[in-house]
DNA sequence: TATTGCCAACCATCTAGTAGGTAGATTTCC
DNA sequence: GGAAATCTACCTACTAGATGGTTGGCAATA
């Protein structure tokens, strides 16, 4: 059955995005899925295996929603709001994000992981950099934004909205970050 | 002498935000102090006085940074970059926020620790709140802002920054990032 | 029959925290 | 002034419980 495996991996990622890395253990996942904690070793060798699988499934999930908001979102400004929704979840259900959760740790995080992550970072600059650039093309962006600069600011700002209104102001203060985030991409004014 | 508090503060920030809060243990510390792990407790009776100890420090500390700009920087966006550019010791450090590295693990936090998290945020938000409100009256940030919002933003965009340059590109991906926050405050430009 | 999924029992190591003690400095009291 | 009591800072040795991980076996499946 692959079911117990993907229930380790969901109830894993619940576990690492509320309480951190160090922060879970084998003996809080298998009560959590409802198995023996030797058994979780069966389907993930080590936690380090676990976490590199977790991470993979997390950033396949994101790689599929920025697919679907170029394909169905024409705007630049709507393009980087709908990203901005995808953090929004994590807010709503008191959850951080997983790589963040990570991030904290990175002294002690093997290699592997360490690339796993600045992959998945420097994968959502890029496609951010992308949008950008193509939003002021069209002229659906402000003009005379750097879209390299922009993408790591529009990254950090909704990971450091999720890691904070996680248990400031919930989806609200959220809301408000995003807002004047995107409010300063609109065109409608000059450079 | 109150040599030895002053040392255990000092290394056990470097290894809170270094690995994490759970990242870190009384052994770690006790070997980076050069005492042993049982005398660590004579002077923080439990590793959670110790984070309040640590926690009210970091704020302490930023209080006074802040004090400091609004005595010597008079421009509104030159408040906030100077603000901006109290996280860039961290980048240059490697070492990440103290308060996102507890934020990580919110859910295993008690309530103490918990509410101290959350003033310093609210502090810094209320801070740039009226830093923003200041600049806008006296022209020396864009009008149209709405500062409770960019309150929210300029703090959630530098805490990402911190996080995730920490790893990617350092000082000079923070700085693009500021670059991109404080150029969108800048007047010069309508609603 | 071979594989898969799970388990009980175990292991070495690490965790924060405790007990009890020592040496030296500081304070208290006659 | 000097003895007695107290405090400070640290130590060794320990505890109970948690940690990730291993071994060997059992039952169902394929």
């Amino acid at each position: 059955m692959r079911d117990t495996r993907a229930s380790l991996l969901s109830e894993a990622e619940i576990l690492v995005r509320g309480r951190g890395y160090s922060g879970f253990s084998y003996a809080d996942l298998a009560e959590a899925v409802g198995i023996r904690k030797a058994s979780i070793h069966h389907h993930f060798r080590t936690k380090e295996d676990l976490a590199g699988a977790l991470l993979a499934a997390y950033a396949a999930r994101y790689d599929a929603a920025l697919a679907d908001i170029l394909a169905q979102t024409p705007d630049g400004v709507a393009r980087i709001e709908a990203y901005g929704k995808l953090y929004l979840g994590g807010v709503e259900q008191g959850l951080g994000c997983l790589c963040a959760a990570l991030a904290v740790e990175l002294e002690t995080l093997p290699e592997g992981l360490r690339r796993q992550l600045s992959a998945f970072f420097e994968g959502h600059i890029a496609w951010l950099e992308r949008v950008l650039a193509e939003g002021v093309a069209d002229g659906s962006v402000r003009p005379g934004i750097d879209p390299p600069s922009h993408a790591r600011m529009v990254v950090a700002t909704l990971e450091g909205a999720l890691l904070l209104e996680r248990f400031l102001a919930g989806p609200a203060g959220f809301g408000q970050a995003l807002g004047a985030l995107s409010a300063g991409l609109r065109p409608g004014s000059g450079s």
